[in-house]
DNA sequence: TAGATTGTTAATCGATTAACAATC
DNA sequence: TAGATTGTTAATCGATTAACAATC
């Protein structure tokens, strides 16, 4: 099967086979089952097989699929095979820390900018990157073709920034701020807010330490 | 209704209940409807009936919830009413930004430890706190009641780190490593890597873009 | 009072799992 | 070959939505 777009609960899943999937790679293997791959996710096989008939990739009676040929349908579906531009606003501690992870590019994404409204941050280094004012903004996303905008700034101004970006022409939105994001349609918002997976963590283990509960 | 465990999906969407109904009460609105509320956050105001409905709080007809009594059911249900003690291993950029960031004691958690295993850089202060070798985390962890451990180690040692923070007795881990961690079945593991965030929001843009598709 | 909004039951929808013939 | 594992259909399960009487 192909194209058309995937159910939710499917593309969740997709950056979870991504990372597993180069992780088996990078140990030496070559082929993995759907049932080896559900049990190191906590999955189903069913579910695994679900989710890869949705795309053009078969695996193989008896050997299962070859991870070589799962990371590339993986990468390209999640358009993770492209290199694509980000800008970083807030150049906190937060900030300044993510334009200095050595990952991104590695994965495809490249930061082509910082950004801060604070007059005294402007103009510092981090890293090879220079703190730049947000008057500079639009036209960095314009010459550079930048995809997404990553908001690291304080929940008070984070909708201002969304807004500045938006009309700038950004696509994508990952947000660590704590607040919740007003877009329209065509720009797309990923939350990443270290508050609240704490908070569920939280809750995950109240709920685990909690008396069995099942029949009572 | 009370007490029994909750649907995962709704445990899930409690941490964005809180944080709009903070945001809400900080902009001083006093009471809240399943609608407006739902607006806000993208839901339908059937759902959020639903889901209040598991808890002993009850809205008012006519008025809706009070945000005030709503945020206190909410942080109870969470746990993120009392205060969470939790340890960072990993100094590296993300590790020392997190260890920076002022928002954690203002919404109940508390860092009462940096780790790192490399001895160039142990013992350097980062904010309040000095970084210390892993050989000192067994004891923090059981004097301090450490509930949660933050891992902001590279892939390759993120299980090994895991295991012994497990070892130590730690109940909860946020990580932010580039890979699936195998922990025993009273751990609870909330995954926080940017990397996939990225990616899922790569794959939203690419979605967004498509020509609608819808029928066709 | 009239109308808005809750709490809850029932209906719908979608996602996960089971099962199994096809196949390597 | 025999047996393991895929791809897919059908069955189950759970989550979301619709609907509406109760109520403020």
């Amino acid at each position: 099967m192909a194209r058309t777009s995937l159910p939710y609960s499917v593309a969740q899943r997709l950056p979870r086979y991504l990372m597993q999937v180069q992780n088996l790679r990078q140990v030496g293997l070559k082929w993995i089952s759907s049932q080896d791959l559900a049990d190191t996710l906590g999955l189903t096989s069913s579910t695994v097989r679900q989710d890869f008939s949705h795309f053009d990739f078969s695996g193989i009676a008896k050997r299962g699929y070859l991870l070589k040929g799962l990371e590339a349908m993986l990468a390209e579906v999640l358009g993770a095979d492209a290199n694509i531009n980000m800008v970083i606003i807030g150049a906190g501690n937060l900030g300044r820390a993510l334009a200095l992870h050595g990952q991104f590019p590695a994965r495809g994404f490249k930061i082509v900018g910082l950004f801060d409204k604070d007059p005294r941050i402007v103009g510092r280094k981090v890293g090879r990157l220079e703190v730049q004012a947000m008057k500079a903004l639009p036209g960095v996303i314009r010459k550079s073709q930048v995809a997404i905008g990553v908001i690291t700034v304080p929940a008070a101004s984070a909708q201002e920034v969304a807004d500045q970006l938006i009309a700038a022409g950004i696509r994508g939105l990952l947000n660590l701020a704590y607040v919740h994001l007003v877009v329209p349609r065509h720009v797309a918002v990923v939350d990443a807010r270290i508050i609240s997976s704490l908070q569920e963590l939280s809750y995950a283990i109240k709920a685990k330490s909690r008396p069995a509960a099942r029949r009572s």
